[in-house]
DNA sequence: TATTGTTATACTCTATAACTATA
DNA sequence: TATAGTTATAGAGTATAACAATA
């Protein structure tokens, strides 16, 4: 949003403001109507995918896992012998970011850069024993208290109904 | 995810990589198995809402508005007479933050804050007739082409009954 | 004393260019 | 020359503390 620019092209804030008479709203005027936004994609998703991120964060606390650590721990194990390119790429980070995120997975000790013998530029990434322990109660945890909450709110048929949605989304929009 | 203090905890990277003999996986063995991912709600509701914003800002291109501006400029013409904390907080944007945000669409002439007679302290945010005008048809290039397309992926039911299960998550979970 | 708008600041995320070492 | 990992950097988004004006 330009926030230096924006400051910079403007005079200070309440030299700038109106001298016209307000035409406030009673003090007791009660929440807002937010209309169409109540109908706006856009704005839903938003909304429901910072609660949901909240609420992973709060069930995996025990494990400090951001939602982005884990997608990468689920991501090497299921795809060993994957450089850093192909795993960051598949998540949407790009490989300049990467490189910190894994160097704190690293410095935890749940996974490993290992210098490709094929192609020595590259890293192999490996879960390490200690990884595939954390993802394993991390999956625990997110599956009893994350996941089961979400069934519980919505019914098993609608959820299963919304992640097809989403993932249509995703892939085809 | 405090890069500067992963940066200092680790060594320099290449002399961190262990030196044993990496398992690497074919050049051509495709793409990568997203396991669980696909049913993870976080991860889609991510991945959707990236996919979403990105195609709302192409169609409301010609109008150079953001998702949080279009928000804002929705708002203001809902609630009339309302100060700057209200707006912000329906929002979900912290106060400090939304005082560039309003500096840049009061630059633009689409809103002005006008000090309250009431109350001193507090800014009313009015949208201006070039305001209105510049929402008018932002709301008619997301119907005609981002909320269409979308009905268009999902069928008009589905699309209608995704929207409710995201107000249900943003409100109750 | 409390509140509104504001400033300053910091931390995270995201994005791009350019370096190095390998190929 | 091209690619993998990395560095540096810049921009958004988000968060907190503190100040001036006003209540």
């Amino acid at each position: 949003m330009a926030v230096s620019k924006a400051r910079a092209a403007n005079p200070p804030r309440s030299a700038a403001v109106r001298k016209t008479s307000g035409a406030a709203v009673p003090a007791d005027a009660g929440p807002l109507q937010i209309g169409e936004l109540s109908e706006r994609l856009g704005y839903l998703l938003k909304r429901a995918q910072l609660k949901i991120f909240e609420d992973f964060i709060r069930c995996v606390e025990p494990l400090q896992l951001t939602p982005a650590q884990f997608s990468v721990l689920l991501l090497l194990d299921k795809n060993p012998g994957r450089n850093q390119t192909e795993i960051a790429t598949t998540l949407g980070i790009l490989r300049p970011n990467f490189v910190a995120m894994l160097d704190g997975l690293e410095s935890r000790e749940l996974c490993i850069r290992i210098r490709s013998t094929n192609d020595r530029r590259s890293h192999i990434l490996q879960l390490t024993d200690k990884g595939r322990a954390v993802l394993a109660r991390a999956k625990k945890l997110v599956a009893i208290k994350h996941e089961a909450r979400l069934s519980e709110l919505l019914g098993e048929d609608n959820r299963e109904a919304l992640l097809a949605m989403l993932d249509k989304i995703a892939r085809e929009f």
